[in-house]
DNA sequence: GAGTCCTGCAAACGCTTGTTTGAAACTTAC
DNA sequence: GTAAGTTTCAAACAAGCGTTTGCAGGACTC
């Protein structure tokens, strides 16, 4: 009991912490002082500081993954041939279903993806594609029958151009919503930011068949 | 001549540098012994690391903002409404005239874009934003007529869409390109990349009138 | 040629980092 | 109630960080 109360305090201060500043950026002593716990904590449960970065994404990847492949395979029973609308709508459906539409938790964790990219942790885009390489391959391999006419390479490159899209806008989600609170007078709800961000992807996807 | 020379080794090293590992990655022992000067050679001609890693930005952005504002007047007086594929080309035309078409230097300071966005140094964000900010809100002034029946919001939000993909594609330049070597085979042309690249975001960007 | 200014350098400063240690506190089982 | 096994804790560790210091060497003026 104790010890899992630990552990879970432990990801949920680094989940947070590490979304706010970045790996590097934010010590192991910021982290068990926010969490409450002892310091050496961190090394005598996950082993050292980038076990813990990588648990961090375990928790919140493990589930998701298994609810897209879950949400995958029941659209794919009723419908012969997905669209790329479908296909973006299986990600943000699996997101709400696990966190609720307004979570704040799925937008600070889709910085931390962003963080992933940029930062310079080998060990973690190491982990990540082997853990879940195979599963990001599987959704793909959707993508291919609902473009038709792309190449190979059309597909990889749109593909990376609509995730970069995706992370790029969830990982400064923060401080583009109050640049455009600032330019605009008025708040932006999530409903329309998601419906926007799809549409946008969605265009530049489609453009890979027609060229 | 000799403190020149000093200041220009210490920005090629440094830029090299962020570039690949990030800002708080890379320390300045790292940075005076690639470039091959003393450690307090930084301190010296700059003051501190954060004003180092702001001299890196101006080094880079200022002649390309001044080329960019060229070139956009430029097109202004032989045509009337600018379009956005015409606005796009602007961008990466200023780019090639400066540094060449094949340039690593270009591709180095996008990774070095996308990474002022995403790690914390709200001193670089503060500085860029005072110092470029008036630039970019007038080349996306020319975005407005280019897309008739946008709302502000649709610009706003479809303008940080494409700068997004431009960044995350830019910045992970290298890994995308090795990993897109590996699915195909072969390597892909920087030409057909860019080209894809600004294709894909002026479709996103039209989606915006559209709707 | 003395004086002034700029630059380069080795060494040290104080501080923070991730990790380790060894003993204390607690839980569990017989 | 004692023994074994977990978990917590304060303290210390070595290493790395950005920055500062004081001096040595060169270049320049008058």
């Amino acid at each position: 009991m104790a010890q899992k109360e630990t552990v879970e305090r432990i990801l949920d201060a680094a989940e947070v912490l590490f979304a706010e500043r970045g790996f590097a950026e934010t010590s192991l002593r910021t982290i068990t002082g926010a969490a409450g716990v002892n310091l050496a904590a961190v090394n005598y449960h996950f082993g050292s500081k980038k076990a813990l970065i990588q648990a961090v994404f375990v928790r919140f990847l493990d589930p998701l993954v298994a609810e897209v492949e879950r949400q995958l395979n029941l659209l794919q029973e009723t419908k012969a041939r997905l669209t790329v609308e479908d296909l973006l709508q299986v990600l943000t459906q699996s997101v709400y279903d696990i966190h609720g539409k307004g979570s704040n938790r799925a937008t600070a964790f889709m910085r931390l993806l962003g963080l992933a990219y940029t930062q310079s942790q080998a060990h973690l885009r190491r982990f990540l594609g082997e853990r879940y390489g195979e599963a990001f391959q599987h959704y793909v391999s959707h993508l291919k029958p609902a473009l038709p006419g792309a190449t190979a390479a059309d597909l990889f490159w749109h593909t990376h151009f609509a995730l970069g899209t995706a992370i790029f806008t969830m990982s400064n989600f923060d401080a583009l919503r109050a640049m455009s609170e600032n330019d605009t007078g008025s708040r932006t709800p999530v409903d329309f930011i998601v419906s926007r961000l799809t549409a946008f992807m969605a265009a530049g996807l489609h453009n890979a068949a027609h060229e």
